[in-house]
DNA sequence: CCTGTGTCATAACTTCAGCTTATGCCCTCA
DNA sequence: TGAGGGCATAAGCTGAAGTTATGACACAGG
């Protein structure tokens, strides 16, 4: 399989297609490189992006020749004007953006993790909102109100009503088909359920909708009775006869996502949690005709208290077309 | 930099104090971390997950233990049983997930781009779809085929067209409004072009959506002339007056996103470069009447020469669900 | 009830990637 | 022609992360 590789001969020691067994760490520039390259796309110098990634120009440049020696490939055009990103470079650049936007992401959420008490801004959310949205909005507050200080709990619906009522948090997130009894609350969003399977599965090549029942009828691969996920499914096929014995039962979403995958059989998930397989194929959507896998994201707090200050902040963010 | 962490920390004031100057490197594990935490939640114990990705016990042990340390936040429940994440460590990791999806993306792409020459298959395509979505497909080829090697030459739609005809490229990707001439092909996906604006522009308040004249005549963000999107663009509004002149015209897909975001005005983009600021409501989309603001996305090849061996498979990898 | 096998933690030592400062060359512009 | 910005090279330092060796703890089985 692993030819020679490539390169034009020289010193191309460290083997060639080796793609198996080395952990991507050694294969994908670290973090401090992947945003010193942005600095670099953005502001058109070695020196400059240095400066502003606090470290000297020497080392910017080392940092920088080392990723291309890693890479193979020449990122950036020297010259003694300043530095042009290659064409390679440019969609490198692109890449690495995604890398560093999910590292801001859960640098946004470790932070708020960490913060626990005497924050100004105390949330508690559900586990999906919590993974998939949150980080994104504590971003959009980061920029809109930089310092605020913000706490994250997370846990099931039940669990983040109480913190709300025992005044252990200011803003609640929860995910399910109706308002929790005795929350103050608004629709932020709505989430989608889908059903999914491995690309080679007999229902990626039908023709036309899955038909409710028939969805129903048939043995899935789903979360633990109890999670917002089976709830609403529940509710969805009731009146086509009720939901069959899963075919295997699963304790978190990456579980089901994983057994999806490998082929295991259909899953339902929210759409949240299974874009990325999507787009890269690893799940196909299958659509499903006559039931409505919907479900609303609200945000809620204590009756009578409206959020102010930090949390009406947040919960601004949240709305606008979520 | 570091002051002491969290707890009990007296003055009130510690609070997003330390967000602001330091670089994200510092405050985020590194892949390596974040990988070996994924081998913890996957697997059930330090030393497996060490052995795993390649490392010893004792060397994971103080992996994981400097990153709680880092986060503030315990995040592997120890036992002499196994370990089990906590309730913050599975959130944790699935944030660590995004990340190390971001870097296996980023790596396939960089590994194509090396590889040049004497590859199975030398794919040629547009920079939105090598931005994008040619990651994601070659995970899933490395995936259902391992050890293919790939080589990834990005341009626009005639150099593309270019090289397949050179034969120098096997399998091509482009996007836009017609096939390209002396080019088979087949549409692999559709691409909408979005308009967005920053949330706190006039369009955004607006309650229903922005006629295709209104577009038309409002000063946009773009991309310089000759760009895929902006062919499009013109193309759908040609018949409600045609396209204003542009408020700016900037030279990279980033460079628009980065104005829109700081609320220079309306920009129109793939709808693939603003899923995460769409997400994040760093943008907010505009629906506008009456304009087809769609493209196909193609797979090409030169006329005759059927996709065959590793060149089908990735055609067949693209083409469910688009 | 002791012993074997798994788990994780601690300790002492080594190595190497990445940083810094100091310096030189190159190009452009006034 | 000299000043200034930009990049590269060299030499030396530091610390993070790795290794091996060992100990403590829990459970299962003879």
């Amino acid at each position: 399989m692993t030819q020679g590789d490539g390169g034009t001969g020289g010193s191309g020691a460290d083997g060639g297609a080796d793609a198996p067994r080395t952990p991507l760490a050694h294969r994908v520039p670290d973090l401090g490189a992947l945003e010193l390259l942005l600095a670099v796309a953005r502001l058109g110098s070695l020196g400059r992006a240095a400066r502003e990634t606090g470290i000297s120009q020497p080392a910017a440049s080392g940092r920088i020749r080392a990723m291309e020696r890693q890479l193979g490939v020449t990122l950036v055009e020297r010259s003694p004007r300043g530095s042009r990103l290659t064409d390679a470079g440019t969609l490198v650049t692109e890449w690495a953006r995604r890398v560093v936007e999910a590292a801001e992401a859960f640098d946004a959420g470790a932070h708020a993790l960490r913060d626990r008490r005497d924050s100004r801004l105390r949330v508690a959310a559900s586990m999906t909102i919590a993974e998939y949205l949150l980080p994104g909005w504590l971003i959009a507050l980061r920029a809109s109100r930089p310092g605020t200080a913000v706490s994250l709990f997370a846990g099931n619906s039940a669990v983040v009503a109480r913190r709300l009522q025992d005044g252990e948090a200011d803003l609640g997130f929860v995910e399910g088909t109706g308002a929790p009894a005795g929350l103050d609350g608004a629709v932020i969003g709505r989430d989608r359920l889908v059903v999914v399977t491995a690309p080679a599965h007999p229902w990626a090549r039908r023709r036309g909708p899955v038909p409710a029942a028939e969805l129903a009828a048939t043995p899935l691969i789903l979360r633990e009775r109890g999670s917002g996920t089976r709830q609403v499914l529940d509710a969805a096929l009731r009146a086509h006869g009720g939901l069959a014995d899963p075919l295997l039962e699963l304790a978190s979403t990456t579980a089901v996502k994983s057994a999806a995958v490998s082929g295991a059989g259909p899953a339902v998930l929210s759409e949240l949690a299974v874009g990325d397989e999507l787009s890269a194929h690893r799940l196909v959507e299958i659509p499903v005709d006559g039931a409505p896998l919907r479900r609303e994201l609200r945000a809620v707090w204590p009756i009578g208290e409206r959020p102010a200050g930090p949390a009406r902040e947040l919960l601004s963010l949240t709305r606008r077309g979520g």
